[in-house]
DNA sequence: TTCCTTGCCATAGTCTAACTATGGAACGAG
DNA sequence: CTCGTTCCATAGTTAGACTATGGCAAGGAA
């Protein structure tokens, strides 16, 4: 059962993740997000930092997630991000089109 | 209910989409394929001329189809394309990801 | 000590693919 | 004849994920 990694989370899905895994395990760094991922998939999404980070960086643009620098349990720096009001709102959105882009994607690939 | 258009269709999707309405309703021309996706998705998916064409382009160079200028019932010219056995694998290989790719997206989105 | 692994952040450059905008040609209807 | 529809196609833009690469700190291993 190899991993699925390049070019097989269809582009805008990371966000959904990500805002997804925010609003459930609250303030969270990088790291944390990418393994929390990896891990609720069942090891079949595997987020890579050079797609996590940029990813993180629109976010903050976007005004979705504030930033803001801590330590760790294991006692290194580490940023952590946050969901904005904006950010559960785009959860959301992004919750019901994808249920509904995915509703008809099926119809289309189902049909017998 | 509006249709959803620019950025909603995941990339990659497309694909898929055209795959298996070729290998469905046979040798079709553009025009065709995009309603008849239009309409199994319930209105849902709308491909337009500028996504649709481009990709034709790109799969006849991946090989996933050939194309056939031929004439239409309604008198006009117009450019029917069919699934090579490539296309029909790839199909195979698009549906799989796809159930594998959507489902550990939904384990995420729907933890509690 | 030195080294190596792990945790953690980040960017530059590349690539895929969908979008907008635009063009054209042929046909039927009004 | 003009207009809308059918049908094809491309150029240029944009979004976003990828590869590759860099750095720095903590902690254990040699």
């Amino acid at each position: 059962m190899p991993m699925i990694k390049r070019d097989e989370i269809p582009p805008g899905t990371l966000y959904l993740l990500i805002l997804k895994t925010l609003s459930l395990h609250g303030p969270l760094h990088g790291y944390e997000m990418a393994n929390s991922i990896q891990q609720s998939s069942e090891n079949i999404l595997q987020v890579e930092e050079g797609s996590l980070y940029p990813a993180l960086q629109r976010m903050l643009i976007k005004g979705w997630v504030t930033a803001e620098w801590g330590v760790t349990a294991g006692n290194r720096r580490a940023r952590y991000y946050k969901l904005t009001a904006a950010g559960r709102k785009q959860l959301q959105t992004e919750l019901s089109q994808f249920g509904r882009v995915f509703g008809a994607i099926n119809r289309v690939i189902q049909m017998a």
